[in-house]
RNA sequence: GCUCAAGUGGCGGAAUUGGUAGACGCGCUGGAUUCAAAAUCCAGUUCUUUCGAGAGUGUGGGUUCGAUUCCCACCUUGAGUACCA
């Protein structure tokens, strides 16, 4: 009987669809296993080789599992909203739910007939409202919540009225707007429905905001930043501007640091993880104002700490009383604004807590300059409150909440009052971010982003004609052209100057764009001496470059290190190293007042608007302009029928076009707009959901993927937990990715899921290239300057094209002898027409299936080819009879006519073979080039697998025992395979069967006890011939659960090595010697054997290493 | 520029608690079978060679009895990122 895989596959496909093998159920006695492929979406183009690649792998873990008896989960799925469907909409008028309906056929026949073990009956869509509606019900959850820093966690929007209501939000320590203007809970109660709305927005999870947004106008929408590559759509490549629009913002900048933090605890590829830190962007530093000079004075604060008081003062703050304990742990976990420091210097005198930003201290009565005490942090403008040890150790939480209200009614203070006037005077401060503090005193200018606020009024008369001036011609440049032009440096000054907060002194301050108004405060301190751009932007202008760096020449270039500088002529900085700087000069300015330690993230709030027709709904419309959720009983909002899915004319969204897209309040459902004049009915939100809203909690839905009342039952959600193996590209890496996260973190805040990464375990896999064949076109150009008989034209139209095989030259003059030679020879042209031709090559891209394993080309396949037709008649000067073709490895595509489709494989060979031969192309990791005729090799594999249990054509094994060898066999591959797989090391498992395989037809083994786990090895990697031959040998079960060989080491143990003897470390012979030989005999043996005589050539050497079991080595 | 990864035959790749470099497969060469081709089977296939042997894992050093594997410097390629203060 031959090997018949189409037959095989196609039956065993059925079998597994009827039987509904792989269903995964939830609950189980068995462990459980969650294998996840990432969400594909179902584009046109249907899939080509590079596509299966991951999916296989998952697959052979997921059946591996299986065997190994764990209950496993791998469901598949679509992520079917999305730009490619809606942009064939808007070019064909086809509804992209139907478009996508038949690329998600074509999906599905694709991956059936690779013999996937998905779990169908947990198949869900991003675009199918059962699914949407749960996307919505999260947003809603979302909406509801705000970010408590002091819990660190997302909290239930309620929690935060209630603190409203009862405090006004000054204590609350939340990840909010920007510009919050502080209230007290009388004002609250005072405020109109709408302005709490509004107040309650600058706090929400995702919030409505006017924000700059990348607005892309060819594909009429907006993006996030990463959909942008260098500066362009990353669909379509068009260009993105700019622009202020009212957009859903989503807080993720709230889990900054957990996100980074979380990486630590899942085990994901390096270089992933690098990305999202990279993205992320923490740094550490320092906010410093800076007082802009109005009159000039000089700052007065002569207060300094030498760093060995520092350390004493350390000492000091690690010796605390039970007491000062128990109150420092109440106080140390306020953040932002009322963060409490302990044992601190406040003027001369050293406090026990100090809150800096709301000037007020807390000590412990009984201290003996109490009165001298008071008096001087009141002139320093700081209220203190006292309490003796008892009142602390005895009610902890009323001394607290004494704290609490002296913090939100902070007692006026006559001279603080005095100074604030002192402050008005010189009203602007410009704030700026620096990581390195430490460079305070190389400060010699400042550098304000042509866009910050303060420019137009600080620049000086004198200087406002220049200063506009180059804020227009910075205005020009797009954003592109300032990113890419980064050499470049331009700048004005503003005639205005900053007072150094520690010297005094006077920095000038200027304008220039190499200084972003979207990152920090829109404002550097430059340190020229510290931070290259600063130096070239000094140099050009001829600023001073002040050198604060001890034995560091900066004559040349700026000094970026850090490690092992020493800082000099920096005051009381001087003489420190990096990190001793950088903590004093924190410290000195918390103290002073003018700055504060502080962690920047470069990860901005993502915009969450989306102003395209083919995305999920949002849950929300519009009373009195205020965002209202719609009541999640009332869920799915279900995408409504538009005429065209192009913007309006007045250019709103496409959901515009909606004739029945307006809420009605009281009948709680959407309505035609013809009833927005109705008291009760309410416009509904025009935008869309970006496409990482499906993709960011799929992986739980899968758990329960058909619960209608429910995001995901509890229960499941508690048994299958995450998922254990996560596979896909590495192009997801911070954008899905990190959106799950996110996403995951905030539901396991809300307790919604059980853990808060979703992913154990992700590895990427490699792309997979497409090798190219390249042919090699003649071109003939005809010199001029010659009188010949025929003209120009007659010479050219007699040459035909023509195609030089591969291999018959190695450059372009030897091209144009061999095309010349043939003309002549040909007698196409003759001897003096010939010393008027040029010959020009031009590599020509031919379609691979058109060339064979040898590189050779099908000539008469390509001359009709129907991408060919201008080749019909070209001529091919061959080498040995064959036009041979060059190859390159290029990025499978289209336009090279590389692209390898599954379908057309398993067709020729069978998907048992596909996927075999993908798993032995190389790391699954790794990036690595398709060439379809190493196929052969698998397939011959099989062929040969298939034999062994053939006698003939008779299926035949015996039920003899087997042999010692057989069994060596079986288990050596037992072995490897299972390290193999746990490793994720396919590619190696594949030549292990092929190893056994070719070891047992040497044997000429036919034993059940052989073949039969043989089949359960294999089964994860080519599970259609393994059923086959499995049902054979007259099992009725599916192969897919039983349970997988055990490996017995005594089949291995040997009695005798092939000892490599080497000779200063190079292997000359082997030996084979016994095991059990101790290591004098085996030196002896050794020494004795003629080949080492031989070698030594009469020499004695001078060491002989004996590893036994390993290698003998002889020195000398 | 910065960060990360990788450099092994004609090709994909294998071998790392440091111990026989090139497993397995493709391709190639020769042979068997065949009228012939495909398929199949057998033998060979890193390079050099005076057929004794010698060299060899990007380059140059180092550690070691012994290095593809560990350390240092450099070169090349690929990926990501980029006025991030």
């Amino acid at each position: 009987m031959q090997y018949n895989h189409k037959e095989i596959e196609k039956n065993w496909q059925k079998f597994w669809a009827d039987n509904q093998t792989f269903k995964a159920s939830n609950e189980s006695e068995k462990p459980k296993y969650y294998v996840l492929d990432m969400f594909p979406y179902p584009s046109g183009a249907g899939l080509h080789v590079g596509h299966p690649l991951g999916y296989i792998a998952s697959d052979i873990y997921a059946r591996y599992k299986r065997h190994k008896g764990f209950n496993v989960l791998h469901p598949q799925g679509y992520d079917s909203f999305g730009l490619p469907a809606e942009q064939y909409a808007i070019q064909t008028g086809q509804h992209p739910a139907k478009t996508t309906e038949e690329n998600i056929k074509t999906y599905r026949r694709q991956l059936d007939q690779i013999g996937f073990s998905f779990d169908w009956s947990r198949e869900v869509r991003t675009s199918n409202p059962e699914y949407y509606k749960w996307t919505q019900w999260i947003f809603i959850q979302l909406f509801n919540s705000w970010y408590n820093k002091d819990s660190d966690k997302a909290e239930d929007i309620s929690t935060l009225e209630k603190v409203f209501k009862k405090e006004g939000n000054a204590t609350v320590n939340a990840v909010c707007d920007e510009d919050i203007t502080v209230f007290s809970a009388d004002e609250w109660k005072e405020f109109s429905k709408t302005e709490q709305e509004e107040i309650l927005l600058q706090y929400r999870l995702t919030f409505l905001s006017d924000t700059e947004v990348n607005w892309c106008p060819a594909l009429g929408t907006v993006l996030a930043n990463d959909e942008i590559v260098n500066g362009v759509s990353e669909r379509g490549g068009h260009p993105v501007v700019r622009k202020k629009m009212t957009q859903w913002s989503m807080r993720i900048s709230a889990y900054a640091q957990r996100l980074l933090d979380g990486l630590n605890t899942i085990d994901w590829p390096q270089p992933l993880k690098d990305s999202q830190t990279n993205w992320i962007g923490r740094s550490q530093g320092a906010m410093v104002s800076f007082q802009v000079d109005v009159a000039s004075e000089k700052s007065t604060s002569e207060v300094k700490l030498s760093y060995k008081e520092l350390e004493a003062l350390k000492e000091l703050r690690q010796n605390l009383s039970k007491a000062e304990t128990t109150l420092w742990n109440e106080l140390k976990n306020k953040k932002g604004a009322s963060k409490f420091r302990k044992k601190y210097t406040i003027a001369t005198f050293l406090v026990d807590y100090v809150c800096i930003a709301k000037n007020l201290i807390v000590e412990f009565s009984g201290k003996e300059d109490e009165e001298a005490r008071t008096e001087s942090f009141h002139k320093n403008g700081f209220n203190v409150i006292r309490f003796t040890n008892e009142e602390v150790l005895q009610n902890v939480v009323k001394v607290v909440s004494e704290i609490n209200f002296a913090i939100q009614f902070p007692q006026v203070i006559g001279e603080s009052a005095e100074e604030t006037e002192v402050k008005d005077e010189n009203k602007y401060k410009i704030d700026v971010f620096t990581t390195r503090p430490d460079t305070i005193y190389g400060v010699s200018f400042m550098t304000l982003a042509p866009e910050h606020e303060l420019v137009s009024k600080i620049t000086t008369d004198a200087q406002k004609a220049e200063v506009e001036a180059y804020i227009k011609a910075t205005a020009k440049r797009s954003e592109r052209d300032r990113m890419a032009d980064v050499k470049t440096i331009s700048g004005a000054f503003t005639g205005a100057y900053a007072i150094h907060p520690f010297s005094g002194e006077k920095v000038q301050i200027w304008i220039g764009d190499y200084v972003l108004a979207s990152y920090g405060t829109g404002a550097v301190m430059a340190v020229p001496c510290g931070d290259q751009r600063d130096y070239d932007f000094a140099k050009h202008f001829n600023i001073p470059i002040p050198n604060i760096f001890e034995g560091v020449d900066i004559s040349e270039a700026a000094h970026t290190d850090k490690e092992g500088t020493v800082i000099a002529n920096s005051d009381f900085l001087s003489g420190l190293k990096y990190k001793k700087a950088l903590k004093l000069a924190i410290y000195e300015m918390e103290k002073r007042g003018f700055g504060y330690g502080k962690i920047n993230y470069r990860l901005r709030d993502a915009v969450f608007s989306r102003q395209r027709y083919w995305g999920e709904p949002f849950p929300v419309y519009y009373k009195d302009g205020m965002p209202q959720m719609i009541d999640e009983k009332h869920l799915p909002i279900v995408l409504p029928e538009v005429e065209k899915y192009l913007p309006t004319e007045d250019g709103k969204p496409p959901l515009g076009n909606a004739t029945e897209w307006a809420w009605d309040s009281r009948g709680k459902k959407v309505v035609s707009n013809d009833k927005l004049k109705n008291k009760t009915v309410y416009p509904l939100e025009l935008n869309t959901m970006p496409g990482w809203a499906g993709s960011s909690w799929y992986f739980n839905r899968y758990m329960d993927a058909t619960n209608s009342t429910e995001f995901a039952s509890k229960e499941s959600l508690d048994y299958w937990k995450e998922v254990d193996l996560y596979i896909g590209g590495s192009e997801h890496a911070t954008g899905h990715l990190l959106y799950a996260r996110f996403w995951q973190k905030f539901l396991f805040d809300k307790g919604i899921v059980p853990v808060d990464e979703f992913a154990k375990k992700l590895i990427n896999q490699g792309m997979i290239l497409g090798t190219s064949a390249f042919v090699y076109k003649a071109d003939a150009f005809v010199k001029s300057g010659c009188s010949l008989s025929s003209s120009f034209d007659d010479i050219k139209a007699k040459i035909p094209t023509i195609f030089v095989s591969k291999d018959l030259f190695s450059n372009d003059d030897e091209f144009e002898n061999v095309v010349i030679e043939y003309l002549l020879n040909q007698k196409i042209v003759n001897q003096q027409e010939s010393e008027l031709l040029t010959i020009i090559k031009s590599n020509i891209h031919s379609d691979v299936s058109l060339v064979n394993a040898s590189d050779e080309l099908d000539v008469e396949g390509f001359k009709s080819h129907p991408l060919n037709a201008d080749y019909k008649d070209a001529k091919f000067i061959l080498e040995n009879d064959v036009y041979k073709v060059g190859r390159e490895v290029e990025k499978m595509s289209k336009s090279k006519y590389n692209v390898v489709n599954p379908d057309d494989i398993v067709a020729e060979y069978g998907a048992d073979s596909l996927r075999l031969f993908e798993m032995f192309l190389g790391p699954l990791e790794q990036t690595k080039p398709w060439k379809t005729s190493g196929i052969s090799g698998v397939s011959s594999f099989l062929k040969k697998l298939w034999k062994l249990y053939f006698k003939g054509d008779q299926f035949e094994v015996s039920e003899e025992n087997a042999t010692k060898d057989e069994l060596k066999t079986l288990h050596k591959t037992i072995k490897k395979v299972e390290e193999d797989i746990e490793n994720f090391s396919f590619n190696t498992s594949v030549s292990t069967f092929m190893i056994a395989v070719n070891e047992l037809t040497a044997l000429k083994s036919n034993k059940r006890e052989i073949l039969e786990p043989l089949l359960v090895l294999l089964s994860p990697y080519a599970p259609h011939i393994t059923e086959e031959l499995w049902r054979l040998l007259g099992h009725t079960e599916s192969i897919s659960t039983v349970p997988f060989p055990i490996f017995e080491p005594k089949h291995l143990v040997e009695s005798a090595k092939n000892y490599p003897i080497s000779f200063n470390g190079k292997m000359r012979f082997t030996l084979e010697l016994s095991l059990d030989l101790s290591k004098e005999e085996i030196e002896k043996t050794v020494m004795a054997h003629e080949k080492t005589i031989a070698q030594l050539e009469g020499r004695t050497p001078k060491k002989v290493i004996v590893v036994p079991g390993k290698i003998v080595n002889i020195v000398g």
